[in-house]
DNA sequence: CTTAAACTTAGATGTTTAGCTAAATATAGA
DNA sequence: TCTATATTTAGCTAAACATCTAAGTTTAAG
C-alpha cells in the first residue's frame, strides 16, 4: 500500500494511470503525451510497476503497458474504507476503452 | 489534489490521519505514539496541514489537530471516480498477494 | 519577572527523487 | 548481418525529503 501511494503521489503517473483506464498503450506512445523525456518516462513506468500498478507486455519492439485496475481497486478501496468514506452508492461501473469522463 | 497525495504517500502520515479519525489529539499525545522527534513529527503534522487534510486549535500551550474528513472524501472519492472504481460494494477479491508494503 | 511545558523553527546531514544526455540492448525486417 | 526503431540502463546534477539536535516562541503559573 505504501509504495501505491508513493507511486500516486506523481502527477505525471497519475495521469499515465488515466491514459492507460482508456485503453493500454505503449511506452512510446505514453511518453509523447508528456512533455518530458523517455527515459525519465521510463522511470515513472518502473515506479508504477513497481506498485504493481500497471502490467506490461512486449509486443515486437514495443512495450504495452496495461492499468492492473483491481490493484488500484483494492489500495484506494481498502484505505477509504478505513476512513469510512466513500460508503455508498457507486456501483462498480464497467470501465472499457473509451469510457471518458 | 497533488498535496493530498503526497501527504498520503508516507505510511507516518497515514497513520496519523488514522488515529485523528478517532478523536482530536494534541500534537504531543500523537508524538507519543511514534518512534520519531517531536520536531520530526512537527513537520509531518506541517504537510498535513498544507494538504488541508488536517486543522489546528490551540489551547493553551497545546496544539490540538483535528481531522478534517470532508477533505479527504473528496480528494479520494474524486479521483476513485475518475477511475469508475466504486467506492461503495465490490466483492471481495481473490487472493491477490504482493500487495506490497 | 522567572521557570516550565508544549511546540515549532533553524541548521546540518544522509537518502531519495526527478530530470537530463548519451550509450546500450532488443527486436523487426531487408 | 546490418540498419532502423523502441525502450532501458548508466552516469550525472539539482532539488526534495526525513531525520536529528539545538535554539526560539508562546503560554501558564508562581
Amino acid at each position: 500500500m505504501n509504495s501505491v501511494f508513493k507511486a500516486l503521489a506523481d502527477p505525471t503517473r497519475r495521469k499515465v494511470l488515466e491514459l492507460l483506464r482508456q485503453r493500454p498503450m505503449s511506452a512510446g506512445e505514453l511518453s509523447e503525451q508528456f512533455p518530458v523525456s523517455r527515459p525519465t518516462m521510463s522511470a515513472h513506468f518502473a515506479v508504477l510497476r513497481e506498485a504493481d500498478l500497471i502490467e506490461s507486455n512486449k509486443i515486437g519492439t514495443s512495450i504495452i503497458y496495461q492499468l492492473k485496475l483491481s490493484v488500484l481497486e483494492d489500495a484506494l478501496l481498502s484505505f477509504t474504507e478505513l476512513f469510512g468514506i466513500g460508503a455508498g452508492k457507486t456501483q462498480p461501473k464497467q470501465t472499457r476503452e473509451g469510457v471518458d469522463e
